[in-house]
DNA sequence: CAAGCAGTTTAGAACAATTCTAAAACTGCA
DNA sequence: TGCAGTTTTAGAATTGTTCTAAACTGCTTG
């Protein structure tokens, strides 16, 4: 069962505009066949490496920066040097524990933000981020 | 007059557990006797290379965490590999102009979350960041 | 006010995260 | 099946930051 190609992503990454090749549909599958997932470029390269679909980590980067540029991942930076992607592309927020790097979704339906300021002239709205940011 | 030694910061430096060497002096300078700013260590460093109090990269690098451990800084980290120190450490959240990388403050007088849930169980609040991200 | 030691600065090396390069391997269409 | 354009890859390059070890400086003490 897991050795086989679901059909349904190789149809999102073509809906996507990317061929669904060997590597993507692999790191899709890492990605979307399961729940709501934060994971890093290196920890999904290990994932994979340890798999039987071993892929390069430039590729493995390539792929996590389309995904993203897709709509089909959000990109998610914590700290210097510390960019998670999160497959749960809908509305929601973050706990982001920061004595040990662990970053937590919550939903925004109970979360109102009011008050904000309009954007600068000449620019529009792209999204807010709402950090959490809590320790042990 | 803008050669002499302002006593006040060197104060500031003591009461933080600093030594008021020329350095972190001078930068001190740079980042306080003037309306808030938002500076990079690379940013920084240029201008004090540029005027005539040239410091290591490795000391503004020094400098600002140690600034920003001692609350005299905020670091906000807007994008993967950039990273801000905002001289203004009281409440107010972020815009991000995406498109050219510019950080504006602005006040959270009007601003008001509601909702958020509570922190994780064994964890406390450090602090919610909101970064409005916007594009030209 | 000289001496000394801990704290600081520095250039450069080292490191970590990410992107680039150029060549080999694929994918999809004709 | 052949072929043109994409994609993958290993390794080099780049970028941002921290580390190292040696030189220097600020502060305290004798």
């Amino acid at each position: 069962m897991s050795g086989a190609t679901n059909p349904d992503l190789a149809v999102r990454l073509r809906e996507a505009g990317l061929r669904p090749t060997r590597q993507r549909v692999a790191l899709a599958r890492a990605l979307f066949e399961v729940e709501h997932r934060h994971v890093t470029a290196e920890s999904l390269h290990a994932e994979a490496k340890a798999g039987r679909n071993p892929v390069s980590l430039a590729t493995v980067y390539n792929t996590l920066n389309q995904f993203r540029d897709a709509g089909l991942l959000r990109e998610v930076v914590v700290a210097p040097g510390r960019s998670y992607f999160d497959t749960n592309t809908g509305h929601h927020h973050h706990f982001y524990v920061e004595t040990d790097g662990e970053l937590h979704d919550f939903p925004s339906d109970k979360v109102t933000i009011a008050g904000l300021p309009a954007p600068p002239k000449g620019t529009r709205l792209s999204r807010v981020d709402v950090i959490v940011r809590v320790r042990r």
